[in-house]
DNA sequence: ATGAATTACGCAACCGATTGCGTAAATTAA
DNA sequence: TTAATTTACGCAATCGGTTGCGTAATTCAT
């Protein structure tokens, strides 16, 4: 059981003040080399390691950053949280990482909570429910930096990291179209996300720029849980009008779609072409392969870790409310192609 | 921006001592109704938030949970994650996640860093490459709970949360061998990790049970990276013996091999069967479907919380050292069966 | 009514590092 | 050599709760 041992014991081996030892541990200007190389080598000795309860007390911060997302197991997500947390690793913060479930409940404790934590900073992505952020106000209120990714919100001055979904549901729906699709059901998330109703908005104007008029049927909200599938596929069999084109906005559900529509009797992409949304593994599982939204998770998490500590640093105007857009990219694959 | 308002705050408008006011904020039973309701009350209308800094430095602990984990981005281990994250939240700790990218080093230094961050536990899937576990003996002298999951080892007081990887190996063996395989190939992990070894070991009992010879070759050690899947798959078409079932070692990894057999003109399962390890979501969109053994990793996930939990509460002897296994299941799929 | 037993609360010493301010010591200038 | 700077370090307050111990206040028993 090893003993304790504090920047009091250090400074009575060495014979000079607890200060000393601090801004030596510190690398202070005003301590003399000679004394510090003391210091760092009885430090060194004794296994002497900073309590950091103590310092987080006195410096009031914790180098931590606080992070909230729906859930932890998407393919999606747990690839965004390894771009956040390669980033706050590499520069020795800490991650404490939650998950609201999709619930704003929960969502406001967790801010909450990581707010008392102490945290430096939070990154979150919103719930599927959250309609109200007073939960965000303690951390703007105290100048907390503060920064939404993927399910972003529209609070004044908060950077938000994501991807032009509006484009990126155009360029879906445009491939569709040119793929020579006449009526194209869009399943969407829930559409108080921006993230969807963007990507509808862009489904819509690609509709529009073709002269292809919009249906109303075509439009499945949901909260693509692949429970939902069956009854998706049901209606889809029951159109009054033939449908030859889907937009997914998530690859699983595609996934799932194909799977079901083949076992209808389906051709893909002969009788309906697909396209999904992220770039999941499971789009080159399936068989036909489905072209996909390429949404680079990894990346978003990096840009997301590196751009709340830019704002930690202080080297970023606070002000300066930035909103990164990270490119998409059309994947092609055989799903939507003869 | 709102004032930080402390216990002594909070007293001076009572009149009373911080000593009282922190009391009664925690529910001290020498503090009488009253003068709780009183506090309580005066705190709500103050919106007092107890600082974490100072609590922690007096009480020498942080209601923090660490966890360290080789990557977070894979569909098993979030889903652990996810499971631990609901135990923690439920009951208030907080968990701060670190990856290790397979790297001892950066296991070393994670560990060293939640250290010092004064986490009141730590949960641990070892990466690929650690062969030393000096740096766990920081926490077991100090007592703190330490625990591994799925990738273990043998340190000795540690509780472990796995499944019976052995039983497991030869579950997924046997069947094979029960559907008529006579010269299995089975592709592992790091064997240096009980988790394949153990299963390697199930695979050879199997084999051994049924008088079927163990052949080197047979064995395919490797990381697991999908880019390896063409070199197995030359070696499979180039084996002397021909090769009429592969039990692989993750699902991922065995998906790939189905799609690349296939390319090769394999019909699967007439000239070879496969089967995989995890049930992950692959496994049920790849055609045809992957026979394979679940990994309840969301089970796991809630039995380290709790497992952890309970040893932080006290409440179980810290010599207890327990291993908890996690049943398996065999899941006959496609892949397998004619 | 009075001593004994409870109950309710205050005092003050921690927890361990940080930091503004002041000053002795060392260096430079005159 | 002495005064003016500069350098190097120490003092002591501070961060905000927590908690052992002591005592005043209240309740109970006789």
């Amino acid at each position: 059981m090893a003993k304790k041992i504090t920047i009091y014991d250090l400074a009575q081996k060495l014979n000079i003040s607890p200060a000393t030892v601090s801004r030596s541990l510190n690398d202070h200007p005003a301590i003399s080399q000679k004394t510090k190389d003391k210091v760092l080598l009885v430090a060194k000795e004794t296994g002497y390691r900073t309590n950091k309860f103590a310092a987080n007390l006195s410096k009031q911060k914790s180098n931590t950053i606080g992070v909230i997302v729906p859930k932890l197991n998407s393919n999606f997500m747990s690839t965004v949280l390894s771009g956040i947390e390669k980033i706050a690793n590499d520069i020795g913060y800490n991650l404490i990482i939650s998950q609201s479930l999709e619930s704003e409940k929960k969502e406001k404790l967790n801010a909450k909570t990581l707010f008392d934590s102490g945290v430096d900073a939070l990154l979150v992505s919103l719930a599927y429910e959250t309609e109200n952020y007073d939960h965000f106000t303690t951390y703007t209120d105290r100048k907390i930096p503060l920064l939404f990714f993927d399910r972003v919100c529209d609070l004044p001055n908060c950077p938000t990291i994501t991807i032009d979904n509006h484009a990126a549901g155009f360029d879906a729906t445009q491939h569709l179209i040119e793929q020579g699709c006449k009526n194209i059901v869009h399943i969407s998330g829930n559409l108080k996300r921006s993230v969807y109703s963007d990507r509808f908005e862009g489904y819509q104007r690609a509709l529009y720029k073709s002269d292809i008029p919009f249906r109303k049927e075509n439009l499945y909200e949901s909260d693509l849980n692949i429970e939902n599938v069956r009854t998706f596929v049901e209606r889809i069999k029951n159109s009054k009008h033939k449908v030859d084109g889907i937009f997914v906005s998530n690859d699983t559900f595609a996934v799932h779609c194909i799977k079901e529509l083949k076992k209808e009797g389906y051709r893909i992409p002969e009788d309906i072409k697909i396209i999904g949304f992220n770039n999941d593994p499971v789009s080159e599982v399936i068989s036909p392969n489905l072209t996909t939204i390429e949404y680079p998770g990894y990346k978003m998490g990096i840009l997301a870790g590196e751009s709340i500590i830019s704002h930690l640093s202080g080297s970023i105007n606070i002000q300066s409310a930035d909103q990164i857009l990270i490119k998409h990219k059309l994947i092609i694959r055989e799903s939507t192609q003869l």
